[in-house]
DNA sequence: TGTTGACTTAAAGTGGACTTTAAGTTGTAA
DNA sequence: TTACAACTTAAAGTCCACTTTAAGTCAACA
């Protein structure tokens, strides 16, 4: 009967896999995200499951978890499923959190595009008395 | 015949008009974002065109723009309207690496629903094997 | 065998955007 | 007239998330 192996990454190999630098992993671990594995001369390697879990870190910290919340969340992972009631909290937050955030950066985005807009209608109409960005906006319903 | 007054407001004023502290309003204007009047007295004053224009400038600082691209637009203002091509070529960038961004974290925010659901559905669903969360995320077509 | 290149550690450094401190001035209200 | 809040300055400090440095170990290849 054959063994199955799972291929096992250097910590080079790796940081190429999840799009992070060497220095990035060993801090991540440091700060108590990752927990590689040790070969005998004590360098670090990885396997698979790992890249799909520092990927979803990943994911978690792009809707702006911190690292000390990323953190946090391990632990409650590596203490197992009676922690699941405060990992989903957490989630939560970050979700009612991250949602604030959006709504408010569309909006940046929609002054950000009416700006645009101005200049680009003032450069092309003539070179005259030309209504301000306020004014403008107000003919869009776009305040401040 | 009357001569219209804009009211003027003190740095703590101000600061409370635009969601500011008074000293970070100082260091906008040590980076050249903002100049204010002086009293005789040397203290700081500010009119209502200030409060838009500060405004104005939260949203793009709010679209990613750092300080000190904030600084360069501003340059550009103050040199008049012959440096409308690059300003709009500015804003431009600072759009398309919006953008991105906002794919992607929409991206992330994605994974974080689905982490959310699984937990919800782990908690409700009998105690015995629930399916992992990549095997989940695959009924989506959710990748990573 | 010796020279790469990839790894190991702990500690110090960086960048951005503020925030805080310290020491002093000014205007108003009790 | 004295107390107090609000202002002034320059400089130092903070926080976060890395990044860089320094000094050393190790495996493989010419």
């Amino acid at each position: 009967m054959a063994t199955a192996t799972t291929p096992r990454y250097s910590i080079g190999a790796f940081a190429q896999a999840v799009g992070l630098t060497a220095p990035t992993l060993r801090y991540y671990e440091n700060e108590g995200l990752i927990e590689p594995h040790r070969l005998a001369n004590g360098r670090r390697y990885y396997e698979e499951t790992d890249v799909n879990w520092v990927k979803f870190l990943l994911h978690l910290k792009g809707t702006g978890m911190s690292i000390s919340e990323l953190k946090q969340y391990v632990e409650w992972r590596a203490a197992g499923d009676s922690t699941i009631p405060q990992r989903l909290e957490l989630l939560k937050k970050v979700k009612a959190d991250f949602l604030v955030q959006f709504n408010e950066v569309q909006h940046h985005l929609q002054i950000l595009n009416d700006k645009i807009n101005w200049y680009e209608e003032k450069e092309a109409g003539v070179t005259q008395d030309h209504e301000d960005f306020a004014t403008y906006l107000q003919r869009f319903g776009h305040r401040e």
